[in-house]
RNA sequence: GGUCCUGUGGUGCAGCCUGGAGUGCACGCCGGCCUGUCAAGCCGGAGGUCGCGGGUUCAAAUCCCGUCAGGACCGCCA
């Protein structure tokens, strides 16, 4: 149907009579002798010279035959790839008309996201919806390749899957052949890649859509892309090697080839003075020769301690050139009361030290939301004879030794400030670390091109308690303990460590891991430390026990969220801007009108019964849903 | 379940605080003119349940209450 596409006409083709397909972008007519059209195609605009009137508007698709030739001295566009060129004495054949537009497409103007979701068939059109779904069928690839370089399996698993009462709500489906009963899809497949593993397939690996019944935010959907990853026979440092290859393969393929930082300095360093990754964005082949060149070592790992202590957070955003610094020595003996607690903290501030006291309100007020009970702040100013003095209510409260030692080991200069917590050692950290990424993350356009990966190794087996008191799984309850912990399990759970990770890239959680439990009797301590009785257990995961009893090798695995790492690579802020066919945030979708009722007869097919009383029982509003073409 | 922001011709906004005629801007749409434009230009025109309901008031886009929708966040997300 076509020759060409219509972004890749050069001055290569001139002289060539060629065919293109595309929309209607713009059409600029100037009376009965001569009209202008810019047909579009993904891959670009040419323009089309029409020496007569045309009839074709906006959005309307064409083929249009031609002859490429030079633009007349003068009238080329620098704007455009193909501005050198035109398609002249153009024949158009209308294909398809088109209504009006709902919105404009191109990329100047934001219009309202459930006017967008409502015409996604025509959203998608826009350029950015297109870069952004094809950057991400390029990162899958990529993803893919390294796995499949690697060795790894892809296996399909069940959508049709069994409760499993943990963690996060799930979808039901109701079994129609089951009176009563039900499927449920999965939350990620966890349990069945284990038991891919018992089953012998050594090293697997899916894009799986995985399904979760909760709120929806700007980083959630019910659905989502994970890459799941699972290897036998493997360390935690092989999983994390496979992993940091796949996703260097992906940022590659994405175009962008710099890392930041190469080595983070801990304390004050300029994060603005990093290289932009200024790669070219069309430049990567993800069917390049070697799938798995970059060096996973680029990738630090720290404890997931070391990430609290300096951080305040297990999801450090290494682009942040400051880290928390430690100050129990220097204040271990001082006067002011509202430091005195088991762990002092301080964060700082470059340049802070002109904050407007509304300003500075506003962070203590923040800081006491987030649980401390309160945030001491200190400026820094040139003193007396060359020295420095601070400017803070608590400054008469502070030794002369305290304050150098304060301005030490924050390396304060005049002009910077430095903020305090004094706490509990992981609020104090949690409360600055927050305040660290309010104060200090780059916005997501100056900071989209840099990309800070790392690993948070050694989480904690257990993290808080649940209603009745009993520990909850930080992971999920098939982690493998710490070897060095396993005696410590039943006594002291607070100080289990798991064998479990997490892949962390510009302070986002990019997915998590752990080397599973294959050994049954490890299995049923754990599932005896989170309260879980052998009856219990064996209702829930009696298939997956079993499996372990029947020679389950061992086995360890990941799962990337491949929606936040194509979000974070594309530079945008929300996962449904590389999603094809989002929901809003209330589960709903404008286009389709989904969810919607069912005729009474297919529910009593089903065996279900709707309770009155649902909060959109009388469904007012259904005239809003439905956008019927 | 909760907090906050938003809702005004097809689109993006102003108007709201301090009530007084559906007032304004830009784009789009329709018609006319126009032979080198490219976000074409010039002239003219059409297009409105100010999300919805109730209240206050002589009078409500504007103030109050409720509700719906969209968004950000908290809870939630093993």
């Amino acid at each position: 149907m076509r020759s060409h596409m219509c972004g890749e006409l050069t001055v290569a083709e001139v002289g060539q009579t060629v065919r293109v397909c595309g929309w209607v972008a713009h059409r600029r007519a100037h009376g009965e002798h001569l009209a202008f059209l810019d047909l579009r195609d993904h891959t670009g605009i040419i323009q089309c010279v029409v020496d007569g009137t045309t009839e074709a508007r906006s959005e309307w698709v064409l083929m249009v035959e031609g002859t490429v030739r030079l633009r007349p001295e003068g009238t080329a566009n620098p704007e455009l790839p193909t501005g050198e060129v035109e398609i002249g004495d153009a024949r158009v054949v209308t294909l398809s008309r088109a209504d009006p537009p709902p919105f404009p497409l191109d990329d100047r103007t934001e219009t309202d996201e459930a006017v967008r979701l409502r015409y996604r068939f025509v959203d998608l059109r826009r350029e950015r919806m297109q870069r952004n779904l094809r950057l991400r069928s390029r990162v899958v690839h990529a993803l893919r390749a390294s796995l499949v370089a690697d060795r790894f399996c892809e296996v399909e698993t069940p959508l049709l899957w069994t409760p499993t009462p943990e963690g996060a709500r799930e979808f039901v489906v109701p079994a129609r052949q089951h009176p009563g009963k039900f499927y449920v899809l999965p939350q990620s497949p966890q349990i069945a890649k284990q038991l891919l593993m018992v089953g012998g397939l050594d090293r697997y690996f899916q894009v799986a859509r995985c399904l979760r019944d909760e709120d929806l935010r700007a980083d959630r959907q019910f659905e989502f892309t994970q890459l799941d990853v699972e290897a036998s026979f493997v360390s935690a440092e092989d999983v994390r090697s496979v992993v940091s290859r796949a996703v260097l393969a992906a940022t590659r393929a994405a175009g962008i080839e710099a890392l930041y930082p190469a080595g983070a300095d801990p304390n004050g360093a300029d994060p603005n003075g990093a290289d932009p990754a200024g790669a070219d964005p069309n430049g990567a082949d993800p069917n390049g020769a070697d799938p798995n060149g970059a060096d996973p070592a680029s990738i630090p790992t720290l404890t997931w301690h070391d990430a609290m202590d300096r951080y305040g957070t297990d999801k450090p955003d290494l682009r942040i050139g400051v880290s928390l610094v430690d100050l129990d020595g220097v204040l271990a003996a001082t006067e002011a009361r509202a430091l005195v607690a088991p762990s002092r903290r301080a964060l700082l501030v470059r340049g802070g030290a002109d904050m407007a006291r509304n300003r500075l309100d506003a962070l203590v007020d923040r800081a006491r939301s987030l649980g401390a009970k309160g945030l001491a702040w200190f400026k820094v100013r040139s003193g007396e004879g060359g020295g420095l003095a601070l400017d803070s209510p608590l400054d008469k409260f502070l030794s002369e030794s305290e304050r150098t030692g304060m301005v030490e080991a924050t390396g304060a200069a005049p002009g910077d400030m430095v903020l305090v917590v004094a706490d509990e050692w992981r609020r104090a950290c949690e409360v600055l670390g927050t305040l660290r990424v309010d104060l200090l993350a780059p916005s997501a356009g100056e900071g989209a091109r840099k990309l800070a990966f790392c690993w948070v190794v050694d989480f904690p087996l257990f993290d808080g308690v649940d209603e009745e008191g009993r520990p909850m799984a930080a992971h999920h309850p098939f982690t493998m303990p710490h070897p060095d912990d396993v005696e410590v399990m039943g006594s002291d759970p607070a100080k289990v460590r798991a064998q479990a990770y997490d892949l962390v890239l510009n302070g986002w959680e990019l997915g998590s891991g752990s080397i599973r439990i294959h050994d049954p009797a490890i299995q049923a301590a754990v599932f005896d430390a989170l309260g879980l009785s052998p009856v219990e257990a064996e209702a829930r995961f009696g298939f997956l026990l079993s499996a372990l009893r029947s020679g389950a090798p061992p086995h360890g695995g990941f799962a990337v969220g491949v929606d936040r790492l194509v979000s974070l690579l594309a530079g945008e802020d929300s996962i449904r801007e590389v999603i094809a066919f989002p929901k809003t945030q209330s589960g709903a979708d404008p286009m389709t009108g989904a969810p919607k009722e069912l005729a009474p007869s297919v529910l009593v097919e089903l065996a279900l019964g709707v309770s009155p009383g649902g909060r959109r029982a009388g469904a007012p509003g259904v005239a809003r849903t439905g956008a019927e073409p």
